[in-house]
DNA sequence: TTGTTAAACGGACCGACGGTCCGTTACGTT
DNA sequence: AACGTAACGGACCGTCGGTCCGTTTAACAA
């Protein structure tokens, strides 16, 4: 790749990284606006994403390899935790991405699932809730769990106080994957 | 309303139902398409719905009625198989109605979540789950099951038979409400 | 039946946006 | 220095949501 074209795509990526944390709604974002705010021509843009989603997939792929690198740094502890702490780093991400997650979930042809972090992430949740449901249930739930963190769900909590929907999201966490729950088991 | 703005209103409604039923990607459906299936003019409509979220919000309300008059009716049996039909029957309607669901889901600004079906399920589900987890977990559970039905995640799983998808949602809304599943309880 | 009025109609029109095209520019190589 | 090729950039296009306004027509009163 030549050295104009790499300057260029990260120009693109900064700008469009930075309109979209300071939009509200990420469809005011147009690609005008991102070519104009990274000093490119559409053209430039388009040839090198090929369209919008395109974009918008490159920057949240780039945004999401910190949050799955340093989860896959984390080892130990039982499955519960690993859940925990899998499901409370993607809610983090989420509230601290709203727009551009926004702007990936809302893109329309399955965009939210056919993406590198959603795969991943589900087979991981998949994996570490078949040990104690079994595979069958498993991939269900996984998708579940990655539905209660939707991030327009996210976005309509969003006057919630976030340990309040920490908590939410781990007292699920624990429900799936072993439906207990408050101190007192609920089968008896 | 005069007899005519009756007239039209039926004509558009059914007219955009027919198409949503057809399309199978929502945000193909134009409303210029609408307005001439309908035979009306592009005036009329936006006059009678306001915009294109007030025409999807309008047929998505009208085809919801049905299904909540209907789970109206049902009374008897515990919390457990309360959410459990809740939750069937709006599976189903998201299989049954899959574009127009998706469409609603897609519009952004917060639409899932500001509409008079989602309010009335969630309010119920809240209810019942708070009989076995308490007030304050229920209200997020509510969401979290809601999710897990989102037209885009049931169309993700298109491919499944219905009754694996089916049985994965009673899975989740046991494990939510009481957290056993199997026959075997988890907790010793 | 006829006249009047206000509401409804409909389609030409507009601005914005995603995406394309192609003449121009500049990087890398020999 | 010269050349070929890849990248550039912005004018341009089609489509779509939404508006405007001249025309029609339902509703009602005389």
């Amino acid at each position: 790749m030549r050295a104009d074209a790499v300057r260029n795509r990260e120009a693109v990526l900064q700008a469009a990284g930075r309109l979209f944390d300071t939009a509200d709604d990420p469809a005011g974002v147009s690609m005008d606006d991102v070519a104009a705010a990274a000093g490119v021509g559409k053209g430039t843009l388009f040839r090198r994403f090929g369209d919008r989603a395109g974009l918008i997939r490159a920057l949240y792929e780039l945004r999401t390899e910190r949050m799955t690198a340093e989860l896959e740094g984390e080892g130990g502890g039982d499955a519960v935790d690993a859940v925990a702490r899998t499901m409370d780093a993607l809610l983090r991400f989420k509230i601290e991405n709203r727009a551009l997650s926004r702007a990936l979930e809302s893109l329309g042809g399955g965009s939210p699932y056919t993406n590198a972090a959603y795969g991943g992430l589900h087979a991981r949740l998949a994996a570490l809730i078949a040990a104690t449901r079994g595979p069958e249930a498993a991939d269900f739930l996984s998708h579940a769990l990655l539905a209660a963190v939707r991030s327009d769900l996210v976005d309509h909590l969003a006057d919630w106080p976030d340990d309040r929907l920490k908590s939410g999201v781990q007292t699920l966490v624990r429900s799936v994957l072993r439906g207990e729950e408050r101190g007192a088991p609920l089968c008896r």
